[in-house]
DNA sequence: TCTGGGGTCCTAGGACCC
DNA sequence: TCTGGGGTCCTAGGACCC
């Protein structure tokens, strides 16, 4: 058996822990980051937690009690997170045979050793990263991905163990027990509707998941939990991700600040939307066949709601913005509901293929590549910044009733020149 | 008054083909 | 009472993840 494990790596509280670094006095206080528009809680510093704010509380629940219990919020502020994702990621990435990003603060790593090399391989991860971008990790090691998930866990609950668990270096019977411990439902992959499921068959805890028989499990589940079961006993089932396919569906999706309620407002969102969507297209350096266009009201409000949804094929795939924008904008005329009062609006590409293929027989004549708009217009933006030209109401200079709100934003501290932090010695 | 945004993978079922 | 078999492709929807 070859002595390469896999490490995942992640950062602890990711959001809060960035805005940390460059406010230092956010350190040992409870800190949460609100999702767009201020909404609601998606990270939270320990001091948070042992406040009992659970992810996903609305920001107006508990936004009369922040002063009393000494909590900061903030804005999400993707621009700083993203760019401190990418630092800690090249970091990390030096340790391992192979890396494999999975999520903005997550990735798995190729170790070799036995178990004492590996700790002492999380252990100068750790420190690289804390050096060198300022964030604190934890790196659980495994013969597979859903048993580094799972140390991982364990390094997280434990202090003790510095931040650091390789699953091998602690005593079987040790692991075994916390295996008997810990619901199913902790798993990577084993979510609340799967968990109720297993519940009902009797199998409770990751011990009873890893002693159930993986063929019935499949056969009662899909084979998604059947490898969960396989890789808990130490078969690995998880392709990388270099090996998975290309990107399938590219979205912009975002919740208004206030509602939309007329016909040619909601022409403004599409305007703008589906041109943010042309946008990602083109930083990918794709083109769509199929677009999808959503709206919806509030899920919490009484009665039935609305949520209109159109898709639009394109016998020539494209990554136009002229051609996006009015076919979002046409769908969406016929398919809202005018006086409705929408929260929400979305885009999505679906169909997706790569710029450098081979162009659909264009039977009717109207594809003749012209000048590549979403190239210029993409241009342009990386020049003079994200706001400097637009098609339509898409060029405004003035920001619409609707759109997003983010009142207690951090500056892009990393990204935008005039917003770099100030030092004064 | 105020409740996120973006993905992945799998499965079932229908359309269509020979 | 009988009313093929086998295959592909596509889509919608479910479940999960961070």
């Amino acid at each position: 058996m070859s002595n390469e494990r896999i490490a995942l790596v992640d950062v602890n509280n990711f959001y809060v822990s960035c805005e940390r670094v460059f406010d230092p006095r956010l350190e040992g206080r409870p800190v949460v980051v609100l999702s767009n528009n201020d909404g609601c809680v998606v990270a939270r510093s320990s001091e948070a937690k042992d406040l009992g704010i659970k992810t996903g509380t609305p920001w107006f629940q508990i936004q009369s009690q922040a002063a009393g219990w000494g909590l900061v919020a903030r804005s999400s502020n993707y621009e700083l997170y993203g760019d401190m994702s990418a630092r800690v990621m090249e970091v990390v990435g030096r340790y391992g045979t192979w890396q494999d990003v999975y999520s903005i603060d997550e990735s798995f790593l190729g170790l070799v050793g036995d178990p004492a090399q590996l700790q002492a391989a999380g252990r100068d991860i750790r420190a690289a990263v804390m050096r060198h971008v300022g964030v604190p990790v934890c790196v659980g090691v495994a013969t597979t991905k859903t048993l580094a998930k799972f140390a991982n866990r364990i390094a997280k609950q434990n202090p003790a163990l510095g931040g650091v668990c390789a699953l091998e270096a602690m005593p079987p019977e040790h692991v075994a027990a916390i295996q008997g411990r810990v619901p199913a439902s902790g798993l990577w992959g084993v979510g609340g509707r799967t968990a109720s499921r297993l519940k009902m068959m009797g199998i409770e805890s990751i011990a009873d998941l890893k002693a159930a028989d993986p063929a019935l499990i499949r056969k009662k589940f899909s084979v998604v939990l059947q490898r969960t079961v396989m890789e808990l006993n130490g078969t690995e089932c998880i392709p990388h991700a270099e090996e998975r396919a290309d990107k399938q569906q590219i979205m912009f999706s975002r919740s208004f600040s206030t509602p939309v309620t007329t016909v040619a407002e909601m022409e403004q969102v599409m305007t703008v939307y589906a041109q943010r969507g042309a946008a990602k297209l083109n930083e990918e350096g794709l083109r769509t066949s199929s677009m999808t266009v959503t709206a919806g009201t509030s899920r919490f409000a009484g009665g039935e709601g609305s949520f209109p949804a159109a898709t639009i094929r394109f016998v020539t795939p494209t990554q136009d913005p002229i051609v996006l924008v009015r076919a979002a904008v046409a769908a969406m005329r016929q398919s809202a509901i005018p006086g409705a009062s929408y929260l929400r609006a979305g885009v999505m590409f679906h169909g997706l293929e790569p710029l450098s293929a081979p162009a659909t027989l264009d039977v009717f004549g109207t594809g003749e590549p012209g000048p590549d708009v979403g190239t210029v217009l993409g241009d342009v933006r990386s020049k003079f910044g994200s706001m400097a030209i637009g098609i339509g109401i898409g060029g405004f200079a003035v920001a619409p009733a609707w759109s997003m709100k983010r009142e207690l934003a951090s500056p892009r501290y990393t990204t935008e020149w005039k917003e770099l932090p100030i030092l004064r010695a």
